[in-house]
DNA sequence: CGGCATCCTTGTAGATACTG
DNA sequence: CAGTATCTACAAGGATGCCG
């Protein structure tokens, strides 16, 4: 660890660190619901009723979970209105929202190249019939 | 389905389908290897083993399903050349190429913000010692 | 060398019922 | 209303061994 090789290696080792980084914000986000609710989020807070609603496939035990989990990265804020029946409110913390940018950027790739992806399958497919892939359709 | 409902509709609908869409990439992309073979790969081609070597923790089983996916999708480009014994050489498409450009935005947000992301986990922490989370550290 | 087959463990997620 | 608790399923992923 000596200062001298620093700047022999500091870009294998920042690409190396950042890889790692990156590849551990994406199993973060890259869930099957957190997108989703920050999706949802974007435009306001929203109570966990009204967020159930907006999202209309998820369970009630993953809307929580996977809000608790956001929460826990400081990427949403809950606020708590001690009335009866309790109001929760969700909305983007700052830093959620400034991650809501990378991700629409991501989400602007996909748009653009959805053809190209799903083209790509259908040959690929066409090819192997039932090749075994990580992740299925 | 009237088309004079379109322009009325169409922003929330083009962002609920970007929603679906990029949620789509993400899980594609959110698995635990495609981003680090996706960068592996961004320097140059690499053969099986070579890659294999750079990502020390992938079984073999995985590095073959992911690089597999990552082909069906036309991200990645796969040359066998047929001497013996067999070598086969992976490189990234130009659409694996595009990909990177979001990706690696992805991670610059990653890096910038890990301290904030650190520092919020730490206090969720300290405030519910044991809080039952979407996924786990 | 590259990769497929098999077996096995773990993680992710859904359904359902129950509580303050 | 906004959650917990429990139980179950299936898919992701790892270990190992064999093959062209």
């Amino acid at each position: 660890m000596k200062a001298a090789n620093s700047d022999v290696s500091s870009s294998l080792q920042q690409t190396a660190e950042k890889c790692a980084i990156t590849k551990d914000v994406l199993r973060r986000i890259g869930d099957k619901w957190s997108v989703l609710i920050i999706m949802a989020l974007s435009e306001g807070s929203l109570r966990f009723s009204e967020l159930a609603r907006q999202i209309p496939d998820i369970s009630q035990r993953m809307l929580t979970l996977t809000l608790r989990a956001l929460e826990r990265d400081g990427l949403v804020v809950r606020t708590v209105t001690p009335i009866v029946p309790a109001r929760v409110d969700y909305a983007l913390s700052a830093l959620g929202q400034s991650l809501q940018e990378p991700v629409v950027a991501l989400g602007r790739w996909a748009f653009t190249h959805q053809d190209e992806v799903k083209m790509a399958r259908e040959a690929f497919d066409a090819l192997r019939p039932d090749t075994e892939t990580a992740i299925e359709t």
